[in-house]
DNA sequence: GCCTTTTGTGAAACCTTTTTCGCAAAACGA
DNA sequence: TCGTTTTGCGAAAAAGGTTTCACAAAAGGC
């Protein structure tokens, strides 16, 4: 029977040509028909695949990339890591999944491992200050800003405050807050708040912040909202939180201070985040275009047809119903795909 | 200053000692003190790495594992990702991330693309099957048995069936339900439906079932559980659902049919899904051990004192309270941590 | 100081593929 | 049929490690 790791030279021998002209076969370079044909048949009766390590070692390229991102349990990890694996098998290229579960020694070391194993490129979510990029591996970050050489994507989060004050604004609110938990670095989620300040002023919207520092219990958030209740009532018709995740623990947090949402409040988070067995959103929220991104990485990385690598790019969010905001009248978005 | 690539050879010479000895102390392997010193200032000076490429190529020991899975944004699949990710890094082996979208034509590619990388094994969650897999490639199946000569690991799943109906049964039920989507393959958590209904034989408590085939709409749910409604009362005071998934659904529909959850009927999933931003489960449920099924399927994998591979290893599974069910008296198991 | 033991040296083979080059054979036009 | 063009051949080098082997140098014991 077929060897158990047939390579080119028992392709070459059963197929009675020279080795040169099984790599031009495996290659797709020109060779005469007949030569074509004899070849295909050896390669597939001895069953036959290349060895990429040998081709890597040789040619210095691996099609491999290699994703550092937290984790892919939490649903925007997920479905970034499901999106990027998708781009990549689209050309053909393999992804070495490295989660980090943000351990700055374990991204540094992932990138070690990344450098070791050759890869073409590295596509990043970390907010490690101190990450380590050799010059010469091709990096692109996601959701932060790594200076100037490495460009980074991400949504356009400014706008996506933005929208989500003017939304408060168009549902009727008087008096809106945006909570925000930790996370002190200078990283693109951050604008979130700039945008929303800005969407608030433009519309001459009241509002105010409730921003946690990096240590602060979630339990903090429980306490502005109490303080704020009088006569039964909190004083604000309108909470923008600066992600699903986050706007979900306010849900709750609500319910038990016995306000209604989105009657008594109206609740915009950030992601895009659906409930997993029935698709619909978690709550109204501003959406993350998580394929456009990870298609971005790659083609970015990839270098298609890209002279110059831009610094920063935005992608364009947009607003989705997901029952915490009454609907606006006449509109028809519920559920968009996103 | 250093080149952008250095090779053994270049630490060699910075270090002014044999190639040979470089490769021992990249290696390990006893050498003088003084010599080690030297190789290790050089390595550093350089800052050199092991090309796993060329190491790979000559050792045919690649440290590199395939995973072929769905998709990462599910929650169960993601965790499952995230699990196996850590228990290979643990080990110093690397992961290809393999996402298949359970598509039969892209999960055949992978495993040929998975040969042509040299991996040193294969961990698979698929229904396929039809799938071919070379013999000499290490393969451990997660949740489908896939012939005696590749082992399966899975939750206990009929355990878990019995289990959910003696919770039931427990919890005061006089009529119960099991609700099950299509997949009508022969695979592990096909098992429930016989554990759940071994239970209910043993507590003598009567059971229906109603179990879609591939291409039935969720709707059928719908009508099957209107039609047990007598006087606006469910016939059914408990209900086992096959997934979380499919129990988050239900929630829905038995909320449209104005019963109560808990006090009108009760609800077991099955999974252990937990929501997102909060960390409770999403329903009262059988918690799948995720954890260690990775860390088995890895273990399995990779031989660890294991003399015979066993062709089914089960792990046991445990209730978890979620909210839809009533909290049996005295029990203190809120949240339990998987 | 001599003999044995330890330890590193230097070179070579090997893993599999890609690519180059001089050469020979086949195909083709006139 | 001759000369030209095309095309494959066969061998070899290169990519960067691992491993082996005969040999030499240093270390240690007495």
């Amino acid at each position: 029977m077929s060897k158990a790791n047939p390579t080119m030279k028992d392709v070459a021998a059963e197929a009675g040509v020279a080795l040169g002209t099984v790599s031009k076969v495996v290659n797709g370079l020109p060779v005469g028909e007949s030569y074509r044909v004899r070849v295909e048949e050896a390669i597939r009766k001895l069953n036959y695949q290349v060895n990429s390590y040998a081709q890597g070692l040789k040619l210095n390229k691996t099609r491999t990339v290699a994703l550092l991102i937290p984790n892919t349990q939490e649903p925007y990890y997920g479905s970034l890591a499901y999106h990027i694996n998708s781009a990549l098998l689209r050309r053909s290229y393999r992804m070495l999944l490295c989660s980090t579960d943000s351990d700055m020694g374990q991204e540094q070391e992932y990138i070690k491992m990344a450098r070791q194993n050759k890869v073409d490129g590295i596509i990043g979510l970390t907010y490690n200050p101190n990450l380590v990029i050799e010059e010469g591996t091709p990096f692109i970050a996601i959701d932060r800003s790594m200076g100037q050489k490495i460009p980074c994507v991400a949504s356009d989060n400014f706008a996506g405050g933005q929208l989500a004050a003017e939304k408060l604004a168009d549902l009727g609110c008087r008096n809106v807050a945006f909570l925000r938990t930790g996370a002190s670095l200078t990283n693109e989620p951050n604008k979130r708040k700039a945008g929303f300040e800005n969407g608030c002023l433009s519309r001459s919207l009241p509002y105010e912040m409730k921003i946690l520092n990096d240590g602060d219990s979630l339990e903090e958030f429980d306490a502005f909202l109490t303080k704020h209740i009088q006569n039964g009532r909190l004083t604000f018709d309108g909470i923008f939180c600066v992600t699903d995740s986050l706007a979900y623990y306010i849900l709750k947090v609500l319910k038990r201070l016995n306000q209604r949402v989105p009657e008594d409040v109206q609740l915009i988070g950030f992601d895009g985040t659906r409930h997993f067995g029935v698709q619909d959103y978690v709550c109204s929220t501003i959406v993350q275009p998580v394929a456009e991104i990870a298609e971005m990485c790659v083609a970015l990385l990839l270098q298609e047809n890209m002279s110059v690598k831009p610094p920063l790019v935005c992608l364009p969010v947009s607003y989705a119903y997901g029952g915490t905001t009454a609907e606006t009248p006449g509109a028809a978005n519920h559920s968009e795909q996103p």
